[in-house]
DNA sequence: TATAATTGTCTATATCAATAGACAAGTTTT
DNA sequence: AAAACTTGTCTATTGATATAGACAATTATA
């Protein structure tokens, strides 16, 4: 963290229970609060935020429903462990390589896929005209039983006749490609933003209202520069932390 | 974005006004509501939304308050053109080229400076001893006026001791280096994530509450892989992307 | 065993957030 | 000029959020 111990905003349209609970999240992530050590007492922890204690127990109490925090009465509240995955990226950017060693069980789930015409922005990323089919795969990935990201990916529906098939029975987007004589690939471009979750990112990341979520928008290219995939990557921000590696 | 039209979360810690007031900024960002052009009236965005008329009417003031929105009684509301600046992060990561041409006027502010024994993190980073006196710069980047980023960085005290006069004169962290015979220097790590603003962002980057910040941590070394930089940075989601170039 | 410390539950009250309806004020269209 | 449409203001009501205090239940400590 920067800088002095931040407080909290009245009035902002965000409860503050729940800046109090992301905040607890945050000195979590940043070692402030342990893991597995106990949190300061509710009294104490209301004091340091300037609010009532029953407003630090509604924090809490969102915490220990998200499987972060453990209270026991008498003892006090703990926090338990759960290391944020680091995903890298860079110019070769695949899933299951990204999250090995961190995770032992890693794989994607294609949830749905559909063939559809081009809108600007993936046209424009593929190098098509708009209005040119291309396959949509939507695809879930997950760690550890652990939801950690939800894709939409598009490809030239010409060149990639199949695709959602090869996707289906591989459980890889590598795998998918190489079928199609793609045996290398690299992230050619890549832009980052952040959004608070919407319906969609709850439901299928099962996250809790007022999370934060990461969001890529990539295309990859052949090793000679062919675009072939364009693609937008939703992160829960409270499980995943990007990794920007060197190329 | 992906799927079906979000809808918005009740009882999530996170007022409904507040929820509207970011989808319509993502509507602008995407550009389902387009710059310069009239939002649909507010009873058609109450029903989208299934809200009331007075819950759009908060989201709405609020826009208008952060100036992305005009409301003009009889006419309807209008988006304000105020694009997301595109932030470069590379190899070669340096401010002030970063946003060249896409903001004409642009300098860095260096808010305070301090000798303080580094942390565990720091230490890390700059492979020092924990508790080695590191040299912290505070400074804030601007952008044709508007507050853009947020960073604290540290340096090894020996090494670099005066870097912060440097900084004060030259506005510029690579001319400051270059003062210590550093000539180039790359982007060695980034760890990429994403949280509501608290107070100091508020403050700092002029942003209402429930803002969201994008925080990148990073290392710099020297082209040899000498670390000289450590730093923290913070970016504003809704002013600033972050445009994860090849290196 | 007694005391202190901590979380859990209850009641009560005040303020903010959201809904509902009516009508005014301004602009554009007919 | 009139009608239709849009934003602005007002009153009233309900539910969620936050504060306050008291005391129970459980655990650790003196």
């Amino acid at each position: 963290m920067i800088g002095q111990p931040s407080s909290i905003e009245r009035r902002s349209g965000v409860a503050l229970w729940r800046q109090i609970a992301d905040q607890i999240l945050h000195s979590i992530a940043v070692g402030d609060f342990p893991e597995n050590a106990a949190l300061p007492p509710e009294i104490a922890l209301a004091g340091r935020y300037g609010v009532n204690r029953h407003t630090v127990r509604s924090a809490i109490a969102a915490l220990v429903q998200e499987g972060v925090l453990r209270a026991e009465q008498g003892r006090g509240t703990f926090v338990l462990s759960r290391k944020r995955l680091s995903y890298p990226i860079g110019a070769r950017t695949r899933f299951s390589e990204g999250l090995q060693g961190q995770a032992s069980e890693r794989h994607i789930t294609l949830l749905a896929s559909s063939v559809e015409p081009a809108n600007r922005r993936v046209a424009e990323g593929l190098g098509l005209a708009t209005g040119a089919d291309v396959i949509r795969l939507e695809t879930r990935g997950e760690a550890d039983g652990m939801p950690v990201s939800r894709a939409a990916g598009w490809f030239d529906a010409r060149r990639f006749a199949g695709i959602d098939a090869a996707m289906a029975e591989t459980g890889s987007i590598t795998a998918s490609l190489a079928r199609f004589g793609i045996d290398d690939y690299l992230r050619q471009s890549t832009v980052l933003s952040a959004r608070h979750a919407d319906a969609a990112d709850l439901a299928d990341l099962d996250l809790q209202p007022g999370a934060i979520v990461l969001v890529t928008v990539a295309v990859n290219v052949t090793p000679d520069g062919q675009p072939i995939q364009f693609s937008e990557s939703r992160f829960p921000a409270e499980r995943i932390e990007l990794k920007l590696s060197a190329l």
